[in-house]
Formats: structure tokens, C-alpha cells, sequence
RNA sequence: GGUCUGAUGGUCUAGAGGUAUGAUUCUUUCUUAGGGAGGAAGAGGUCCCGGGUUCGAUUCCCGGUCAGACCCCCA
């Protein structure tokens, strides 16, 4: 692939370079056009002023043919594989199985798990009106599957995991590829016998998480997660910090403790005297002969979940108005008021000095109880943590990229996914699941990775290492000796000619994140290298420069855009130099 | 599903009741030659779709479609 983007248009005087399969067969010319005209009205939309994902378009790593919907092209293809890669690598280290299942699946099993009546389940008719759906992901369909193959503990433990297209219809698609209609996502199945294996293979795939996250250099946070429709109890998310971001995350300072805001309790800060108006709702119980009323300060916002541990059977389905009919109903028909029960759930931020709204109903006070030392209002910032209570909570957006899920039996059991234990009995397997959205890490990368002058990839995923470049002058066989003095590398050649000049070639390989840009110019033999982001050289380097016995200067910050350190360095010595630098990366 | 905004050469855009501005891009060509080069000539538009008002609508009105932002939702 060395000369995807060498030569001019004229195929005739195509240099004798040894010329790769093109990608999607696109042709030749196709792959110059990409290149050419990126950026095009750049004078008039600097790429500081210019959103990630617009740079990623017209950077042409990925095309937007409708909402919701991405094409990759060549470069972007590129990064997508080499992610997948690295996620790849770590999945399979940690005991992965891959598989890859089809994306469509049948109504049935949706069936079994409730999950059908879902309007982001992308859902269609074939042509004898049977129901089917995209997959938005597999629980069901791998459950099924492990369930009819495997049928004795000694397939135990068992992981799988795939890379594979993910389908939601989401009402309004938002940011490209960070919430698409279509995107890919890696999900991994863990399958166990017992609990304690189960939460082995949860701790075992977080590891793995762990790494592929180390990998790309990326400073990931996890958090406590609320598990969502997916069920299960025990969740962690993957987040990259950033003011874009979707999400809310609460840290305390004392027990560093991380927090999705769905799943952050808090105290009210110290000397708090507690709000001065609450409000109330009212809930009831699946049985109806128990009302729950939650008190709260007004303004806050009500997350009754977090009562769930305490009434497990509270119902939620049922709105205030029904939930209070229904209350008064029971009470009527029942002749003994004993039966009856009224739980007040009063926020810790709710004291004496709040003023009450007024109870909707008659109540026995034999009858009723309170707890008063459960938070069921969302945390803000400055409160203190409900974990340690010590430390104070602060907040940060983020963007999701992965997330982790223990299942325990929520699938394994409306799917009968069962194997034989040693006594031959019949158990149902636990399981949890693992996601990581990759096209979404993608963007969530560009974003949190990029500066004023574009892009800059973590060098495992950027589309090339270096991009190998001449300015107008050079000869073309210099270039040549240097393409093939690099050829072990990761080489991307832009011998374009006429008019694109050298720093419109330059410019173009910054935005796009390319870590090195190599220069044959004209200090042949010396060769000019330009490292595009900030970093610390190894101890091999420095003792390389110490050893030296060719030309080789380093200029350190330099005034130029996108480069944070420049190298002159001799043909002899090119490759070593090279090779050390993208270690450091 | 809600609220708002928008839709004009491949891309971005100006504009006004009388078929359209500028830039970019692309083609040919000359010059240039180290930080997204400059000139010349040329190419490229049913002004989103349907209906209404009008002598005449791309422009005004209504409806639709599509796109974007904010909600809502959300492994």
C-alpha cells in the first residue's frame, strides 16, 4: 500500500512502486480525489472553527449519506480495522471465543425477554409477514444459542464475543458516529455456572477493558452504572472525560469513588438545615395494599429507583393518580385497615425545618412507616458523597465507550439456557455481558484527541504512522529511496505533484492525525521528520542521539502549527530515528 | 414523539415577485517553487417536492420530505 497516493492523475507516468489492492476497489483516481479535495473551503471554515465530526468528513475518514448513517472511506477504514484490532487482541488474551452472528433476528426470542415493544428496535416484515429486527444487540440471540449447543458444565467457563454491526432507531440521530442508527460495537458474552465464576468472568473482561484502554493511551474513567433495561446489578461504564459529553459523572474526592448520575445518591453538604419546601409523590406496591410517598426538596429531581433495595416490590408502572385510586379502592373493599401500609420515604435533605405538603389520604398511624436516611434525589455538585460520606462530590460530562454488565439470570432464564452441573441436575448459567461501542470510540477519541490544527490519533489506531511527503522541487527518486529505506513501516506517500505544494501536503497529514510527517525537501540527503503531537523521549532515543554518527538535529517546539518537535536527520540514520520515535508515541 | 431552524452548481453561500451572486471544486493551460500558490480560459444549477396566490413564484402562503439544534429517549 505504499503508493496509494503517489504519482499525478496521469496513469502513464506512474512511477514503478509497488502498487497495493486499493480498498473497496475504489480506483486509483478515486483514491487521489480523496485525498485532493479534503478540506475543501477550508480558507472559509478554518478547521479550528469546525466541529470533530466535520473534520472527520471532510478530512474524508467517513461519509454521511443520510442521518445516522456512515460510509468509512479509505482512511477512516483504516483506524476502524485498527481499533478493532486492538480490541481483538485483549478479547482474545482474556479467553474470547469470536463468533459473529447475523443481525437479523426473529421476533420470538424478543418475545421471551420483553424486549419486542421497544420503538428503538429496528423492526420489519419479510415477505410472509414474519417479524424480524436489526439487531440492537444479542443477549437473546446468543443466550439461545450457548443454550441449544452447549449442554454440560464442563463447556464452563465460556466467553464470547463479536464485532459486529449494531442497529437502533434512534428518533433523532445525533453527532455522527457518536449516536448512529447503524454503528459497531464489540460485544462479549461471559456464560458460568456458578455465581462466584460469574463474577470472575465480569472482573476477568474489565481487566481486559482495562488494557485495551492502557493500549490506546486513552484516560479512561470507569463508573458505577446503573444497569438500565438490560437488568442485572452490578455495571460499570467506560467514560472519556469531555465537555461534549452526554453523560454525568459525579466524583467524590475522599474515596474517588465514580458515579454515573443515574446511580449517584448523595448527602446533603455539611450544615445543611435542610430544604425549605418539599414536595411529594406517591407510588404503590404489585400487591396495592402498600402506598409509598416520597418526600423531596422542591426543585430536585425524584429518581425513586433508588428505593428499589429497600421495597423491592414498589411498581413504578403505575402513575400517582392510579396509584392513590387504587389505594383508596383497596382500602374500601378491605375491612381490616391493618393490612394496609403507608411507607414514607423522606429525602435526608427533607428535616423539621421543611415545610410538608399535605397526605392525599386518611392513615392509620400504627400503620405507617419511614425511612429518612435514604437520598432519592439526583446528586448535585458540592454534596457529599453517600458511599465514604465524607468527600464532596464534582461533576464531569463524559461520553460513554463502554460498559459492563453482570447479568446474573435475567436472559439465561426466560431463554432456558441451561447446562448439567456434576450431579447431572439441571441449572440455569449466569451471565453478564460487555460492550464497547467502536465507531462510537472512534469519535469519542477524534474529539477528546484533537487541537486547532485537527485531528491526532493515539499512534495503534492513527490511519498511517507517517506520512511520507516531497515539496515541489525534490526529484522523485530521492522520494523513492526514502520510500523504500521506510518500507517496514506503516507508510502513507504523498508524491502528488504541480499544484499541491508542500505545506498543503503537510496540512493535510496533520489534520488527519498523522503522528510523523516526513519531508524529503531540500536538505536531501538529510531528511526532515515532524512529530505532530507532544512527546517524551525514551531513554533509547537519548542514547541514540548520544551515539550518532550521522547528521541528526533536533529542534525542540518549533513556531509551526501541529508540530511539536522537528528532526533533521541523515538517510543513514532515518529509519533507527524513526523507529525510536514511534515507540515514544 | 415535542419545540425551533434550515434546504439555491459536487461543496459552501449571496440574493430578490421577472431563471441567479461570490467563493471553493473540477478540466485545460501558463507562471510559481518550503508551510493549505497565482493568473487565464472552460465545466457545472428542473433555486428540495406538491399545491395555492399571481400575467409571472426559486422568492409570498399552505402541506410534505429531508437535514441540523434543543428536548424526550437510550447498553
Amino acid at each position: 500500500m505504499l503508493c496509494q497516493l503517489r504519482g499525478t492523475v496521469d496513469d502513464s507516468k506512474l512511477p514503478g512502486i509497488p502498487q497495493g489492492p486499493m480498498p473497496f476497489n475504489l480506483s486509483w483516481r478515486a483514491s487521489i480525489r480523496y485525498y485532493s479535495t479534503s478540506l475543501q473551503g477550508s480558507k472559509l471554515f478554518p478547521v479550528k472553527e469546525l466541529t470533530t465530526h466535520d473534520i472527520l468528513l471532510q478530512s474524508r475518514f467517513i461519509y454521511q449519506p443520510a442521518a445516522g448513517l456512515v460510509h468509512w472511506l479509505p482512511l477512516g477504514l483504516r483506524t476502524y480495522r485498527k481499533l478493532q484490532a486492538v480490541i481483538r487482541k485483549r478479547m482474545d488474551q482474556a479467553g474470547g471465543l469470536e463468533m459473529e452472528l447475523s443481525s437479523l433476528s426473529s421476533k420470538n426470542l424478543w418475545e421471551k425477554t420483553k424486549r419486542w415493544d421497544n420503538n428503538e428496535l429496528f423492526k420489519f416484515k419479510d415477505s410472509k409477514y414474519r417479524d424480524y429486527c436489526l439487531v440492537p444487540t444479542c443477549e437473546e440471540e446468543i443466550t439461545n444459542l450457548i443454550g441449544d449447543l452447549c449442554s454440560s458444565y464442563k463447556d464452563l467457563p465460556l466467553l464470547t464475543y463479536q464485532i459486529a454491526r449494531k442497529y437502533r432507531d434512534e428518533l433523532r440521530p445525533r453527532g455522527g458516529l457518536l449516536r448512529g442508527r447503524e454503528f459497531l460495537m464489540k460485544d462479549a458474552y461471559s456464560f458460568d455456572l456458578t455465581k462466584e465464576d460469574a463474577l470472575r468472568s465480569f472482573d476477568n473482561v474489565n481487566e481486559a477493558y482495562r488494557k485495551i484502554f492502557e493500549d490506546l493511551k486513552l484516560p479512561v474513567t470507569v463508573a458505577n452504572a446503573d444497569s438500565g433495561s438490560i437488568g442485572g446489578d452490578l455495571s460499570l461504564e467506560y467514560h472519556l472525560i469531555h465537555k461534549s459529553g452526554e453523560d454525568v459523572l459525579f466524583e467524590c474526592n475522599s474515596c474517588q469513588t465514580v458515579s454515573n448520575v443515574e446511580k449517584c445518591q448523595s448527602l446533603p453538604e455539611k450544615g445543611f438545615k435542610g430544604a425549605k419546601e418539599a414536595e411529594c409523590q406517591y407510588f404503590i406496591n404489585k400487591d396495592r395494599n402498600t402506598l409509598i410517598i416520597m418526600y423531596y426538596p422542591k426543585g430536585r429531581t425524584l429518581t425513586p429507583r433508588y428505593i428499589m433495595d429497600e421495597i423491592p416490590d414498589i411498581d413504578f408502572s403505575i402513575d400517582e393518580e392510579m396509584a392513590l385510586a387504587m389505594f383508596k379502592n383497596e382500602s374500601e373493599e378491605s375491612s381490616s385497615f391493618l393490612v394496609k401500609e403507608i411507607i414514607r420515604v423522606i429525602d435526608p435533605r427533607v428535616t423539621s425545618n421543611t415545610n410538608m405538603p399535605d397526605l392525599k389520604v386518611l392513615y392509620h398511624r400504627n400503620s405507617m412507616f419511614t425511612f429518612t436516611d435514604i437520598p432519592i434525589v439526583e446528586a448535585v455538585a458540592g454534596e457529599r458523597c453517600y458511599e465514604c460520606e465524607k468527600g464532596t462530590l464534582s461533576e464531569h460530562t463524559a461520553i460513554e465507550v463502554g460498559h459492563t454488565f453482570y447479568l446474573d439470570k435475567k436472559y439465561s432464564s426466560p431463554l432456558d439456557c441451561t447446562v448439567v452441573n456434576e450431579k447431572n441436575e439441571s441449572t440455569i448459567v449466569y451471565m453478564g455481558c460487555y460492550g464497547i461501542g467502536v465507531s462510537r470510540l472512534i469519535a469519542a477519541i477524534a474529539q477528546t484527541g484533537r487541537d486547532e490544527v485537527g485531528l491526532t490519533w493515539p499512534q495503534i489506531i492513527a490511519p498511517y504512522q507517517i506520512t511520507l511527503l516531497s515539496n515541489k522541487t525534490s526529484n522523485e527518486e530521492n522520494l523513492d529511496v526514502v520510500a523504500e529505506l521506510l518500507s517496514s513501516f506503516d507508510l502513507q506517500v504523498d508524491g502528488r505533484d504541480g499544484k499541491f505544494s508542500m505545506g498543503h501536503k503537510l496540512k493535510q497529514s496533520k489534520v488527519a492525525g498523522i503522528p510523523l510527517q516526513i519531508i524529503v525537501g531540500k536538505h536531501f540527503p538529510l531528511i526532515e521528520i515532524e512529530v505532530r503531537s507532544p512527546i517524551q523521549h525514551s531513554q533509547e532515543l537519548k542514547d541514540l542521539y548520544k551515539r550518532k554518527t550521522w547528521d541528526w538535529e533536533i529542534q525542540e517546539s518549533p513556531q509551526t502549527a501541529g508540530c511539536s518537535e522537528k528532526h533533521l536527520v541523515h538517510l543513514t540514520g532515518l529509519a533507527q530515528v524513526v523507529d525510536l520515535l514511534l515507540k515514544c508515541l
